[in-house]
DNA sequence: AGTGAAATAGGCAGAGC
DNA sequence: GCTCTGCCTATTTCACT
């Protein structure tokens, strides 16, 4: 499947749409100059061809009931491929793993935790994280309090 | 302003929307047994009120440009409340960063810098970053690849 | 707070440039 | 690849329980 580079008016489409998905066609067509139906059909396409991942609500989620986010750091015991694989794939499975990221230098991966409260993150290293094999040290990072939390990218 | 808890109806409807924000009225209606009416009521409150701060789109980001993505853990001078206020303000200004954590332990702040390659960040990081007043130490995280990334929470 | 129906606006497809 | 026309489905409001 070839996949053609994105033009002026897709990434004109992307960037209003990563800020207000519920800008309407017309809007869309006006501000971008266009009429209802190109922009249609290129969002139809950043679909199809997976540069929209989803359409989502975002949530204020301490005014809904106050959460405990951690970043835990974590070493493993070996860094064969495999092993770092099967640890991001197990660590993927579990709910609360919001995020996983392979690091750099002295730290093989961070997770981004979100649970209800301290002692459910104490749970979730006691009994979920420490039982997949080749976990070295942990290290975490615990979060007092978020002062930004953008989605959307500037292309 | 006296904002009343969420009932079992919110929460199914958060719980979808943060999934799929072009779920129609009609079909949230249908899975949480109720007619169309109450759920757009619902909706517009939820929206009102701020538990739900923004429908958008998710872009895959590094099919669109590839893109080199920091965490750098900053230590400040002095912590102050009006200096750890006014290193938040600040920092939250710059489009680079996509989210500011204050930290417990043995640092500050934690940032997420996403820009399009590593001598972008190494630029922020002289010019930007160090300009601001109170700055310690900054320790640099980089990431070599994202393995999850999730936004919906459990409701 | 809920249902049901009626009005309006937006998504989506076709014909032609 | 774009504009224009038009249908059809979803959103939004209203009268009522």
């Amino acid at each position: 499947m070839n996949i053609p580079a994105l033009d002026e008016t897709d990434k004109g489409i992307l960037n209003l749409l990563q800020k207000d998905a519920h800008l309407t066609i017309d809007q869309l067509a006006k501000q971008l100059k266009k009429s209802k139906t190109p922009i249609f059909q290129r969002i139809k396409r950043l679909k199809e061809q997976g540069y929209i991942k989803a359409f989502v609500a975002l949530l204020d989620q301490q005014k809904i009931s106050p959460l405990f986010i951690a970043f835990p750091h974590i070493h493993l015991t070996s860094h064969s491929e495999a092993v770092l694989r099967q640890f991001q794939d197990q660590v993927s499975q579990f709910p609360e793993v919001m995020e996983c990221y392979h690091l750099t230098g002295d730290v093989d991966f961070m997770l981004k935790i979100v649970l209800p409260d301290m002692q459910a993150y104490n749970n979730f290293l006691r009994e979920k994280l420490a039982s997949l094999p080749n976990i070295g040290n942990v290290h975490s990072y615990l979060v007092l309090s978020q002062a930004k939390h953008d989605t959307a990218l500037i292309l």
